[in-house]
RNA sequence: GGGGGUUUAGCUCAGUUGGCUAGAGCGUUUGGCUGGCAGCCAAAAGGUCAGGGGUUCGACUCCCCUAACCUCCA
C-alpha cells in the first residue's frame, strides 16, 4: 500500500527533485519562460525540452551535459489537451510544472531508467507494487524493432508482467515532422483502491485514459533524426529527456484523489470557496467552476509575469481564452457578476512565489490586468445578454422556440458572447439553439482564417554540415560566406525563399530589435535580402530569389543607413528605459519593446497616465544622455552572477544563459543581444511622439531619433508655420484660433438669426396670397432663398399657422430649380393627397425628380424655367 | 494575418424600405414645489450623426476609402 507523507507539499518534492539529480552531477537550471519568442511552430512552452531544442538540432553546443529543472508549460490543445476540457476531470491542466532531467550526449537509457526508479522508490517511497512501465514494442512501417535494451534494464525492477510494451502512438516522441527523435519509456502508477486493484489488473488500464492509473514520467531516448523522406538514421550523440508531472507526482506523495486536492491548487480553492461563500464539494458544477478558475488563474499569471498580456492577436488571444473562460465558470456556476479572480493572485504568489520569485515581483501588475479583463468581458457580457434577450422575444413572437445556429454564431463571433451562456440561458426558457448551423458558421469562419494564412514551405535542403552558425555582425557589416541550407517558402501573396549561411553579419530578428536588410552577391549577380528571422537560434535570411550557384562563396552585405538607424533607435531605447526608472520609479519594468529602423516603441509596467511634464522631463535626460555622449562599453561574455552585481537590468520572460552579453552606456546598463552606436552623441535627438496605454498598467511610448526626429519636428513646425501665415499672426497663435472660433461661432448664430428673420418675412409674404379653392387654402409661389433650408422651415412654418393648407413653393438656388409639396395632416386623410405623389409629376417641368412623404415632398431639377410652370399645374392636382 | 461588428448629446443607447426640421433615459443649468433613501414638476442648454470621398432632388440611413475600438478564427 502506497504510505504518504503529509509532510510532502509541494516544495518540499520539487526540492527532492532537486537534490537527487544534483546528486548524480546534474546542474540544476531555472525554468525558461513559458512564453516562446524565437520558435514560429510553438507559442507557449509545452514540455520541459524546448528550452533545450536547439541543442538537439545541433543548433547550439551544450555547455552542461547533464541537467535538471521543473520547467512551467502551458497547453491548451493538443491530443490529450482540449480546454472545455480542463477542469472537468482530476488530472488535466492548461499550466503545469515539468520535472526533468537531461543527458546531452552523456549518459542514456541505463542510468534514465536506475535513476527514475531509485528516485521514486527509494527517495521518495512510491510503492513499487503500484509502478508500470511502458517501452516501444518497434514498427515495421519505420523498420525498427522493439526497445530490448529498455526491457532489459526494466526487469531489474518489475516483474515481466508489469512491463508493458506499446505502439509508436504512445512509446515513440517525435518533435515534428523531422529531426531528432527515438523511442521512450513511461512510468505509470496505479493509484486505485487495493480491492479494485485485485479485480481488474492495472495492465489492462495503462493508457486507458483511466483516472486513477496514470502516467507520471516520460523518459524519451533521442537516438534518431527523422529526415524529411521519412526514413530514420541513427545519431551519433544520443540524448535522455525526461518529463515528469509535477502536480500528478504530487498527487501520488500525498495521497490524494485528484491533482487538484494537492497544496497548491487546495490553497487557491480555499480563498474561492471563502469568496464566493461556496464550499469546495457543494455541487459538481461549482466544483468543476473552482477548479477551472484555480487551474486558469495559474496559467494566466505566469503568462502575465513572462509579459504575455491578454489580447486579441495569437499568443495574447490563448492567454485571453483561458482567462474570459474563467470568468465565465464563476459568473454561470458560481454567480459572480463582479470581478473576483484578481482577488485570488496574492494566494497564487504566496504558494509559488518563492519558487517563481516573478510572480511575487509583479505582483500589482497581475492583479491589474486580470481585474481589467475582468471587467472588460462582464461587459461583453451585459451587452450579449441584452443581445440575446432581444433574439428570445422575436423568436417568441414567431412562436419558435429555438435560436438559429446562424444568431447565436453571430452573438459568438462578432459580439464574443460564448455559446455555452447563450444555451444556459435559452435553456432557462425552454427554448434552444440550432447546434448544427452554429457548427457549420464555426467551421466556415475557420476555413477562412486558415486559407488567409495558408503558407507552404518546402523541405530544407541541406547542402553542408556546419557547425554552430556564427554570428559576426557586431564588428563586421559584410562577410564571405558560404550556403549551409535552403527552402522555398510560398504564400498566398509571394515566394520567397530561407537562407541559412555557415555565418553572417545580418541580425536576426530577436530582442525586439528588427532584422538587418541588404545584399547578397556573388559575381554579378545581386540578390537583396528582404529581412532576417531568427529561428531556434539560427538566423534566416529572407530572399527574393535563390542564387544561380548554391555552392559559391557569397559576399553578404548589410544596409548600413537601416542598420545605423536601428541601432540609433535601440541605443535610445536603453537610455529610455534608464531614465524612466530615473523618472517614474524602479516599478517600472520593460513590458514590449520593438526597435526598427524609423521608429522605437517602448512598453513597460506603469499605473498612471504620464504627464506631460513628464514626459518632457523623460525627453530632456534622454537628450542629455545623449549629448554626454557615453561611449559604448561592450562585454560579449560575462559570467550572468557578474552581470547581476553589476545592477545590469534584466528582463523577466527572457532567457539568459550562464555567459550575457551586456551593454553599458553611462549608467544604463542591460543585459542584451542588438546592435549598438558606438557612442550615444551619434543618435542626435530623441523624441517622444506619443504615449498611450495598451492594457491595465502597462503604457507605450513611441519615439523618434536622428534623421526621423528631426524631420519630425520639422513637419510639427512646419505647420505651425502655415498656420501662422494663414492667420497673418506675428504674435500668440493660439490666441489667434481661439479668437477665430469666438468669431466663428458668433457669425454662425448672426446667421442662423438671419435666416430666422428671412423665413419670417418670405412666411408673411406668403400668407397674403393664400387663396380658397375647394375649402383649401391654397398657394404655388415661388420664393426668392438661397438655401433649402429656408424653402423646408417656410413650408413647416405655414403648416402649423393654418389648417387645410396645400402649399407648393419653388426657388431658383445656385441655378437648380426646387419644389418643395406641404399638405395639412388633415387633407392627407381625406382627400387622399399624397405630396409625394404630386410632386413627382410637377417635378417633370424643372427636369428633375423627387419625392418624400405624403404631408411633405421636395424636388430638385436643372431647369429653374419651369419653377412657373410647375406652380401653375400644382393646383389641377386640387380641382 | 483573415472574417464579423461598433462609432449618433457629457454618459448609456434608439433611429424601419433613403424623406417627420435627429430622439429617449440618465446627467448638467435655471425656475418652482417638497422633511427622506436616485425627491417631484416645468423649462433650457448640449450634435462636424468618427473622418474623407461618392450616388441621389434629398444621406444618420446606400457605396468606396481611412481611423479608433469591440469580437471571433488561425
Amino acid at each position: 500500500m502506497q504510505k504518504f507523507d503529509l509532510d510532502m507539499n509541494s516544495r518540499v518534492v520539487r526540492q527532492k527533485f532537486f537534490d537527487f539529480f544534483e546528486s548524480k552531477n546534474h546542474k540544476i537550471v531555472s525554468s525558461a519562460p513559458m512564453v516562446v519568442k524565437d520558435d514560429p511552430t510553438l507559442m507557449f512552452t509545452n514540455a520541459g525540452m524546448n528550452q533545450f531544442k536547439d541543442i538537439f538540432l545541433e543548433n547550439r553546443t551544450a555547455t552542461d551535459v547533464r541537467v535538471a529543472n521543473t520547467q512551467k508549460c502551458l497547453r491548451v490543445s493538443g491530443k490529450h489537451n482540449d480546454l472545455e476540457e480542463v477542469g472537468h476531470d482530476t488530472y488535466h491542466h492548461t499550466m503545469f510544472e515539468m520535472l526533468g532531467n537531461w543527458s546531452f550526449g552523456n549518459y542514456f537509457k541505463q542510468e534514465a531508467i536506475a535513476w527514475a526508479w531509485e528516485f521514486l522508490v527509494d527517495v521518495m517511497q512510491v510503492d513499487p507494487s503500484i509502478l508500470y512501465a511502458t517501452v516501444f514494442q518497434g514498427d515495421e512501417q519505420d523498420s525498427i524493432g522493439e526497445d530490448q535494451e529498455a526491457y532489459q534494464l526494466w526487469q531489474k525492477h518489475l516483474p515481466k508482467e508489469r512491463i508493458l510494451k506499446c505502439s509508436k502512438k504512445d512509446n515513440f516522441w517525435e518533435m515534428g515532422d523531422t529531426g531528432p527523435c527515438g523511442p521512450c519509456s513511461e512510468i505509470h502508477v496505479d493509484l486505485r483502491s487495493e480491492k479494485e486493484r485485485q479485480t481488474t489488473p492495472g495492465a489492462q488500464l495503462v493508457n486507458a485514459d483511466h483516472p486513477e492509473v496514470i502516467e507520471i514520467w516520460n523518459l524519451v531516448f533521442i537516438q534518431y533524426n527523422r529526415k524529411a523522406n521519412g526514413q530514420l538514421e541513427t545519431l551519433p550523440n544520443k540524448h535522455v529527456d525526461t518529463g515528469m508531472g509535477f502536480e500528478r507526482l504530487c498527487r501520488v506523495l500525498q495521497g490524494k484523489k485528484s491533482n487538484y486536492d494537492i497544496d497548491i491548487f487546495q490553497s487557491i480553492i480555499a480563498k474561492i470557496a471563502e469568496l464566493t461563500g461556496t464550499p469546495y464539494g457543494t455541487a459538481d458544477s461549482s466544483d468543476v467552476a473552482m477548479r477551472v478558475i484555480a487551474d486558469h488563474l495559474r496559467a494566466v499569471a505566469f503568462a502575465i509575469a513572462d509579459g504575455q498580456l491578454p489580447s486579441n492577436m495569437k499568443a495574447g488571444y490563448v492567454i485571453r481564452r483561458i482567462l474570459r473562460r474563467a470568468i465565465r465558470y464563476a459568473y454561470s456556476f458560481l454567480d459572480q457578476k463582479e470581478p473576483v479572480i484578481f482577488k485570488l493572485v496574492p494566494v497564487l504568489v504566496q504558494t509559488m512565489g518563492s519558487t517563481f520569485e516573478e510572480l511575487g515581483k509583479q505582483h500589482k501588475l497581475i492583479e491589474n490586468v486580470i481585474l481589467d479583463e475582468e471587467k472588460a468581458f462582464l461587459r461583453t457580457l451585459d451587452s450579449g445578454i441584452h443581445l440575446l434577450d432581444g433574439l428570445v422575444s422575436a423568436a417568441r413572437d414567431n412562436h419558435a422556440n429555438s435560436i438559429s445556429g446562424k444568431k447565436a454564431f453571430e452573438l459568438y463571433d462578432t459580439f464574443g458572447f460564448p455559446l455555452d451562456l447563450t444555451r444556459l440561458i435559452l435553456r432557462e426558457k425552454n427554448m434552444d439553439v440550432d447546434l448544427e448551423e452554429f457548427n457549420s458558421e464555426m467551421e466556415a469562419q475557420k476555413a477562412r482564417s486558415r486559407k488567409a494564412s495558408e503558407s507552404d514551405a518546402s523541405d530544407w535542403v541541406v547542402l553542408r554540415s556546419a557547425d554552430e552558425q556564427q554570428f559576426v555582425g557586431y564588428d563586421m557589416l559584410e562577410a564571405e560566406v558560404q550556403l549551409v541550407k535552403y527552402r522555398k517558402v510560398s504564400s498566398k501573396k509571394k515566394e520567397v525563399y530561407h537562407l541559412v549561411f555557415d555565418r553572417t553579419p545580418f541580425y536576426g530578428e530577436s530582442g525586439g530589435q528588427a532584422g538587418d536588410q541588404g545584399l547578397l552577391t556573388c559575381g554579378s549577380e545581386k540578390i537583396s535580402i528582404l529581412d532576417t528571422l531568427k529561428e531556434n537560434n539560427l538566423s534566416i535570411h529572407i530572399a527574393s530569389q535563390l542564387p544561380a550557384d548554391t555552392g559559391a562563396v557569397f559576399r553578404l552585405t548589410v544596409n548600413t543607413q537601416a542598420r545605423q538607424a536601428t541601432a540609433n533607435n535601440h541605443t535610445a531605447t536603453h537610455l529610455l528605459h534608464h531614465v524612466l526608472r530615473d523618472v517614474l520609479g524602479k516599478h517600472v519594468e520593460q513590458k514590449g519593446s520593438l526597435v526598427h529602423p524609423d521608429y522605437l516603441r517602448f512598453d513597460f509596467s506603469h499605473f498612471q497616465k504620464i504627464s506631460p511634464e513628464q514626459i518632457q522631463e523623460i525627453e530632456h535626460r534622454v537628450n542629455a544622455m545623449i549629448r554626454e555622449n557615453h561611449s559604448l562599453e561592450e562585454f560579449r561574455e560575462m559570467p550572468l552572477g557578474t552581470a547581476k552585481e553589476l545592477g545590469a537590468m534584466m528582463l523577466f520572460g527572457e532567457k539568459y544563459g550562464d555567459q550575457v552579453r551586456v551593454i553599458r552606456f553611462g549608467k544604463s546598463i542591460e543585459l542584451c543581444g542588438g546592435t549598438h552606436v558606438s557612442a550615444t552623441g551619434n543618435i542626435g535627438l530623441f523624441k517622444i511622439v506619443s504615449e498611450s496605454s495598451i492594457a491595465a498598467g502597462v503604457r507605450r511610448i513611441q519615439a523618434y531619433t536622428a534623421a526621423q526626429a528631426e524631420a519630425h519636428v520639422n513637419s510639427l513646425l512646419g505647420i505651425l508655420d502655415e498656420i501662422t501665415t494663414l492667420l497673418d499672426s506675428s504674435g500668440d497663435v493660439v490666441k489667434s484660433v481661439q479668437a477665430l472660433f469666438e468669431q466663428n461661432t458668433e457669425l454662425r448664430k448672426k446667421a442662423e438669426e438671419y435666416n430666422k428673420q428671412e423665413v419670417k418675412r418670405i412666411k408673411n409674404n406668403l400668407k397674403d396670397q393664400v387663396q380658397n379653392l375647394n375649402g383649401i387654402n391654397f398657394l404655388a409661389y415661388p420664393v426668392a432663398a438661397d438655401n433649402v433650408g429656408i424653402i423646408k422651415d417656410v413650408a413647416y412654418q405655414l403648416k402649423n399657422e393654418m389648417d387645410n393648407l396645400v402649399l407648393v413653393l419653388g426657388a431658383e438656388i445656385h441655378g437648380k430649380a426646387h419644389l418643395a409639396v406641404m399638405i395639412s395632416d388633415n387633407l392627407v386623410q381625406e382627400r387622399q393627397l399624397h405630396a409625394g405623389n404630386m410632386i413627382k409629376e410637377l417635378a417633370r417641368e424643372i427636369k428633375g425628380g423627387g419625392g418624400g412623404q405624403p404631408f411633405f415632398a421636395t424636388a430638385g431639377g436643372t431647369d429653374p424655367r419651369g419653377i412657373q410652370n410647375a406652380l401653375d399645374k400644382a393646383v389641377d392636382f386640387i380641382r
